[in-house]
RNA sequence: GGCGCCAUAGCCAAGUGGUAAGGCAAAGGUCUGCAACACCUCUAUCACCAGUUCAAAUCUGGUUGGCGCCU
């Protein structure tokens, strides 16, 4: 059976989406697709943003680069606040000036909700949210405990209680905030977003690995991060007086390195948390793709765990879906699977 | 060879007669302004055999395995 609905038109502009769970191997294949393609890429990464933050971000370096553009990474300081609605303007800015270069943008990264948003083009209402509201509802939380103020959200909006756990406050105040500042509620807009096609015409590809294969990449790469000097960048942050209160230093291997400097655990304990936080980070990202729609799942090991492989697949599906002219992209041979 | 202790899920570990806490790991999931966040779900019949008892992981005997001490 087609899908009618997403059927593409002439006004739908190309983009290409590159992400998959941490250590798959995403930023350099995506670097090669785009040399390939003739594509620019834009980080879909919620970590990647912050300058000084190399090694443990495991951002790509100007030499891995190889001449192809890069954008919003390296565009704040640590202290600076980020979050969905800035990457979607980001990214959206990008991506026009990308196709007004003539060129492909392509999405690469692991920060799903992200790439959701841009890719769906997800109406955040944008309002001056007030802080005040929410700490006040903060406050009432941890004052009076997560079933109250789920009991509030269930006055007010009764589908966003059943679909949010009573325990997870920061989405219940959200659900609160967003009430409050709009007179609608939250599940009714969640839901008319949900129908949303793409403005684009795109691919959505994920890669991955063999979950056991994952793994021990996950734990190579942190002993690489430690070998590469993670412990120094970090406490570099901490210096200029970063500290855990910050999104940034939430990230993976910031708090878990600050833990230790903060003198909390060893440092041995410190990597073998971060090495299970990663794995878990990485499953549940997986879970987040899989319940994408339109996902293309790129397998590894079905290509033998060979990039020009993967690459030539991934090109012959562009122009299936007419997102690359068959003469820009070579040789379409050697197209597998179906 | 003798004496003593122990044996509960992948790991740690409660439970000493009334029908198997908890933590970790693994797995699955939620997510529409903090997302590398936050949150949810979930795994055993208690080494084995026999006995006592209305009832045993819990008591008794034996078997096996492990640990410690002694000769």
């Amino acid at each position: 059976m087609q899908e009618r609905e997403n059927f593409v038109t002439e006004e739908q502009k190309p983009l290409v989406v590159l992400t998959g769970p941490t250590a798959v191997g995403k930023t350099e294949l995506s670097i090669r697709l785009a040399g390939r393609i003739g594509g620019e890429i834009i980080s879909a990464d919620s970590m990647q943003v912050y300058r000084g933050m190399d090694i443990g971000s495991a951002k790509v370096t100007v030499s891995e680069m190889r001449g192809i553009p890069h954008h919003l990474i390296d565009i704040l300081e640590p202290d600076e606040e980020f979050h969905v609605v800035r990457f979607q303007e980001r990214a959206k800015r990008c991506i026009e000036e990308i196709h007004a270069r003539g060129k492909i943008p392509i999405l690469a990264g692991g920060t799903g909700f992200y790439i959701q948003a841009v890719l769906y083009d997800i109406d955040f209402t944008e309002t001056q949210s007030d802080q005040n509201y929410r700490r006040e509802l903060e406050k009432l939380a941890a004052d009076r405990g997560a079933d109250f103020l789920h009991e509030m959200l269930k006055k007010v909006d009764p589908e966003s209680a059943d679909a949010i756990h009573a325990n997870n406050v920061k989405r219940v105040v959200r659900a609160l905030e967003f009430y409050r500042e709009t007179g609608k509620k939250i599940s009714a807009h969640n839901e008319e977003e949900r129908q949303k096609n793409s403005p684009y015409r795109f691919a959505y590809f994920v890669l991955n690995d063999e979950r056991g294969r994952l793994y021990a990449n996950i734990d190579r790469r942190v002993d690489q991060m430690m070998e590469r000097g993670l412990l120094q960048e970090v406490a570099r942050l901490k210096e200029k007086g970063y500290h855990k209160g910050m999104v940034s230093m939430q990230g993976l291997g910031y708090k878990e390195i600050l833990e230790y400097l903060d003198g909390e655990t060893t440092l041995d304990e410190a990597v073998r948390i971060l090495k299970r936080d990663t794995r878990h980070f990485a499953k549940r990202q997986l879970t987040w793709f899989r319940r994408e729609k339109d996902v293309i799942w790129v397998n590894k090991d079905q290509f033998g765990y060979d990039d020009d492989r993967i690459l030539e697949y991934m090109t012959a599906v562009l122009c299936e879906k007419k997102i690359l002219a068959p003469e820009d992209a070579g040789n379409r041979s050697g197209r597998t699977g179906d």
